[in-house]
DNA sequence: TTCTGTGAAACCATTCACAGCC
DNA sequence: GGCTGTGAATGGTTTCACAGAA
């Protein structure tokens, strides 16, 4: 899957923590730090991939309005998700692309390492470590793990599969932050709780269950199950009382077990 | 029985809108058929699974707390959730199993089968078609495309990948209701419009490109570069304004070229 | 008594519309 | 004149808290 852009670039030290705002005189960059709403946050990294593009076709400024539109957004919204981030544009302008993607760049933290681990190296873990865009996009996958002793030793991408029961310890020694679950639904929870332990604050789970976690750890789930069922409710609401298509076909009573395609 | 609510997720907000609402209807089970909101229909399906997989555990009704506890939700969300499809539980006890099941199926239009198309069968494109999940929930996955001659001709898990120019033709055949886009993203656009010039209205896309369909198409998207972002986002807000691990390495400069990684 | 169903309140997000700067 | 930044209005979602059925 994926992808591109923008780069990050980074830079400036900028002065000195971030985190929290201070305001005052500062070196150049001022960082407002107020309250980010999690929709904006969603958001921003969709605009800061459409600035990439902008970026490398030589664009220098862009107006709210052909950045929104590109992103697919309204133009309200989108000045209204950066003047969250404080306020970098010129009126009568428009903003200054690199710019912005540095002030984006910063909010999202992006201007730091992030370690990636991923668990589960089958079907879809294994698409997943192919993909070049976790360390273009400055998230080196550090770790990748597994229970099959076919896979164990082996290497993808260079980097070495190791067995799952190593995940706390090579965790805490390669300093990952963010963990990736790729395994069957049924071993989710054990990993989960295996990347807790080794201290892993945000997990993205491919596997379709879901995770009990304390509460300082942040989850995201990508479930393709769930995807299909919304697009599902929609066409069956669009389409409306029509059987447009085909039959109608019933589905399986209760649907268990899904699998991670692996 | 509590378990904390988890943190997570929530569905991206794609574009389109709706309109209306309206279903007639009547084979057996009682469609009351309001409005169901959209952050509404994610968790149905959600829940969909957990009773899945409380019915294989000969589970026969169920509370709201127990059941929103293992969806990760409140007690409170889940009821006024169920409650947009119809009163489906009896006071003092709790939902019977079963009809829930048959309920939620029958809102998402699960009940009717929805033939899927999958374009690109690169590295993650490969992994979703021999994933499992896609039939055994009703989704049956009838037609892959590309446009590596390497790969046309060839079948993956029995079904023919074929050349990327028969989409329309092969779509409107087939019946297909949704399509899933696993190219790269120069190309997604290029195949969204013709999987919507063969009458697709919902299509996942996994290229991380913005898609610029008629409003009558309802687009999810799953972006994995999106999602670490957000995690990132949330990493460096939680260790807040320490330099917790270790280092703050800036990434590369400007990227550009964009391509999936297939 | 237990547990659902639901108005009402609180909260968050989007859109509007315009003041203010270029 | 063009375009950003933002209060105010609107709309959607979550939470509260309790009436009422079993």
């Amino acid at each position: 899957m994926t992808v591109h852009p923008p780069g990050p670039t980074d830079g400036a030290p900028t002065g000195a923590t971030d985190g929290t705002a201070q305001l005052v005189g500062a070196p150049r960059a001022r960082v407002p730090e107020a309250r980010v709403p999690e929709a904006t946050v969603a958001r921003l990294a969709v605009y800061l991939r459409v600035l990439g593009d902008l970026a490398a076709a030589g664009g220098d400024t862009v107006s709210s309005e052909d950045l929104s539109a590109a992103a697919g957004v309204n133009s309200a919204k989108l000045r209204k998700d950066l003047s969250y981030i404080g306020s970098n544009g010129t009126r009568g302008v428009g903003y200054e692309v690199s710019r912005l993607i540095r002030q984006i760049e910063q909010v999202l933290g992006l201007t730091q390492r992030h370690a990636v681990a991923l668990v589960g190296v089958g079907n879809l873990g294994h698409a997943l470590a192919g993909y070049g865009g976790f360390a273009g996009r400055g998230f080196p996958l550090c770790a990748l793990f597994d229970t099959d002793p076919e896979l164990v030793g082996t290497r993808i991408n260079g980097i070495e599969v190791r067995h799952v029961d190593r995940v706390g310890e090579a965790c805490r020694q390669l300093g990952v932050t963010i963990g990736v679950i790729a395994t069957p639904s049924v071993a989710a929870q054990a990993v989960c709780d295996q990347l807790v332990a080794a201290g892993v604050r945000s997990i993205l789970n491919f596997a379709p269950a879901v995770l009990q976690v304390p509460e300082r750890v942040e989850v995201r789930k990508v479930d393709l199950a769930v995807e299909l069922q919304i697009l599902s409710f929609h066409v069956a609401r669009r389409h409306g009382g029509n059987g447009s298509g085909v039959n109608g076909s019933a589905v399986s009573g209760a649907a268990l077990g899904a699998v991670v395609g692996q």
